[in-house]
Order: C-alpha cells, then sequence, then structure tokens
DNA sequence: AATAAAGCAGACAGGTCTGTCCGGTAAAAT
DNA sequence: ATTTTACCGGACAGACCTGTCTGCTTTATT
C-alpha cells in the first residue's frame, strides 16, 4: 500500500479533533490506521510534526473551500458565516481545530502555533478582502469584529444550545455588516 | 502548616492556567507547593477533583467581583467589558481558564465541563439582568451575543495584537448595546 | 497529658507514552 | 535484474505519571 501517510493523516485528523492531540497516543493511532511504527516515523518526525501537518491541511482545507463559497461581498461573508454556524451545530462538532490545538500548546514559540497564527492571519485577510467588496466604512476594524465572532461561534457551538449561537451569531452578524460610517 | 490545601491551590492555579491541566503532573505540584504528596491525596481524591476545585474557584471570584463593579445597566456592562479586555492585555493572559480546560477534556459527561456549563449560565444570566436594566430591546439574544464576545475576547486575546482586540470588540460591544428594536 | 489531625519524606507498583531498532516482505524504479 | 523505497509486526529502552503505602514529626484539641 502506498498511501500508509493518508491513512495516518486522516485516522489523526480524526482522533485528535474528536478528543484533543495531547490525549490521543502515536500507539493508538498508528493501530487505528493499521500502520506499523516504523512506517510512522518514517513519515513525521516526531508527534509534533504530525499535529503540523494535521493543522496545515486543515488551514489549506479551508483556504481552498470559503472562497469558492457562491457570491461576493455581503453576501459572500453571509454565506461563510451561515456555513460556519451551520458547522457548529452538527453532531460531531467539537469546537475549532486550531483553537482547541492551541489551548493545548501553551507556548506561543511551539511551531503548531505558528500555523494557528497564520490560518487567523489569512482568515482576518479573507474577511477584510470581502467586507471592502461590499463597501463597508471600515473594513479593518470590522474584520477583526468577524475573527471574534467567529472565535465565539467555535467556542460556544461547543458548550451551549445550538439556538442560541445561532441567534447570537446571526444577530451579530448583521450589526457588523450594517454598522454606520 | 495548616494551609497545605491552599498552598496546593494556588500552585495548581498558577500551573494550570501557564501551561495546561494536562501538562502539569501532580509531582510538579506538589513539589512547587512544597507538600508531601500524601497530603495532597489527603486533600484531594484525584487529579480530576483538584481540576474542579481549580475552576470552581475561578467561579466563584468572578461571581462576587463582576457583579460589584460599579455603575448599572449600559455602564456596567461596558465596565464589564472594559475590565475584560484589560484582562486580556495583561502580560500573563492565557485566555480564558474554563476555555481552556474545556478544551483539554473532551468528555462532555466529565465533572469539569458541569463547572464550564455552571459558569457560563450564570455568566449569561448576569449579562441578562443588566441587559434588562438597561431598556434593552431583546436582552435575551443581546445576551447571547456578549456571551459570544466575551469568549471571542478570550480566544483572540490569547493570539492576536491587543490593539486589534481591544478595537473589535469595544465596537462589536456598541453595536450590540445599541441595537434597535 | 493524651489523643487526633495535619503534615513531612520518599519508596513503590502499574500503567502509558514516545521514539528506536530489529528482521523480513512487497513493490517500484533504474 | 538489481537496487531502492515503502511497508509490516513487534520488541525494547527510558521517561513520566498517577495513586498507594509506610514511617515519622508537628500541631491542635480535649
Amino acid at each position: 500500500m502506498r498511501d500508509a501517510r493518508r491513512r495516518i493523516l486522516d485516522t489523526a485528523t480524526l482522533l485528535f479533533y474528536a478528543e484533543g492531540v495531547r490525549t490521543v497516543g502515536i500507539d493508538r493511532i498508528i493501530a487505528e490506521a493499521g500502520v506499523a511504527k516504523a512506517t510512522f516515523y518514517h513519515h513525521f518526525k516526531a508527534k509534533d510534526a504530525l499535529v503540523c501537518a494535521y493543522l496545515a491541511e486543515q488551514y489549506e482545507l479551508q483556504r481552498a473551500f470559503l472562497p469558492r463559497l457562491p457570491g461576493t461581498g455581503r453576501a459572500k461573508l453571509e454565506e461563510v458565516f451561515r456555513r460556519i454556524v451551520e458547522t457548529s451545530e452538527g453532531p460531531g462538532f467539537r469546537g475549532c481545530p486550531f483553537l482547541n490545538t492551541a489551548a493545548e500548546f501553551a507556548d506561543p514559540a511551539h511551531p503548531v502555533r505558528a500555523v494557528v497564527a497564520d490560518y487567523r492571519a489569512w482568515f482576518t485577510g479573507f474577511m477584510r478582502e470581502l467586507l471592502t467588496e461590499a463597501g463597508h466604512p471600515a473594513p479593518g476594524t470590522a474584520a477583526h469584529q468577524l475573527l471574534l465572532l467567529r472565535d465565539g461561534v467555535a467556542v460556544s457551538g461547543a458548550l451551549d444550545a445550538p439556538e442560541q449561537v445561532r441567534a447570537g451569531t446571526l444577530a451579530s452578524l448583521r450589526l457588523i455588516l450594517d454598522a454606520p460610517a
């Protein structure tokens, strides 16, 4: 089989997201991926490298997916958040992989944190672009407001009742998008 | 010494918050607290109990502190968020203890998660009270919006530049408080 | 003065985790 | 045809972590 690396990453993604990075051990991953330990360490230098690869892939997936959503400007912003809320209502939702993982790696200098920072910078820039396109009077500040909102949904979606999250999020989104100059 | 329990909790609070719950071991806590292992297990049934005590105390501290802030209604809401933002700008800020710990305990049935849920329910109710007092047209939804905002500040304060967090938070707060009927 | 509670130091068992290494097989590339 | 690459199963070392237990000392209470 030539796809051992793929199986490892898929298994790790599932387990890391559902149960946390520190909780899930290498032995568990290689067992469920059906892979030998030597094979794992052939593809990944260490567990940390796997964690980075996991987050890097999530980053790539989002960067490929979100911009391709339909609409432009304001309509696209609404679509993006509609999708985020929808995801947070899914059965297996356990919060944002970046935030959860960052919470487990307290050291800001850890490589994992760099991936998280990259993702957040990209998301903020993406929001600002769409806000500018939508003719928002203050796209800079509004982009950070949307980042805060996104974080809130990720956290609250994992801890609170779905109706609360949906109502609060859509209300705040509208306020931010309709903000006067 | 009669305050071994106090020293344990203080040390645990410091270490758990700064480095994470799973990362910090019992041996480290008892060493830095200057306490024998038997003494630790005399006061706490297990590590999980210490984690619960840690969060329960944070809950009590916030429940005692926030309502005593000056002002009423809208002024108090602004004061509360001014303090939250201020805290997030402090040097040792590493996010919200409840959120960070919840991220490390994926099982929603774990006792730790109950403390987190209690805190969140209290905070939301507290917001709703103040919003009602301030004559807000939709205190229910607005309370959830403020919860989302609070979560956003906690997360973003630990990961992003302070100016971004401050500007975004205060802008969103104003929008939520000034929302038309 | 006597008893009970709280504390100390440290050994120990049993488990888990990461990362290395061994020997051997199948497939791909040259 | 040969060499290299990818893969397998599993043993192993070394570290760490939780929780228990033993034995002794100090402090508080009665």
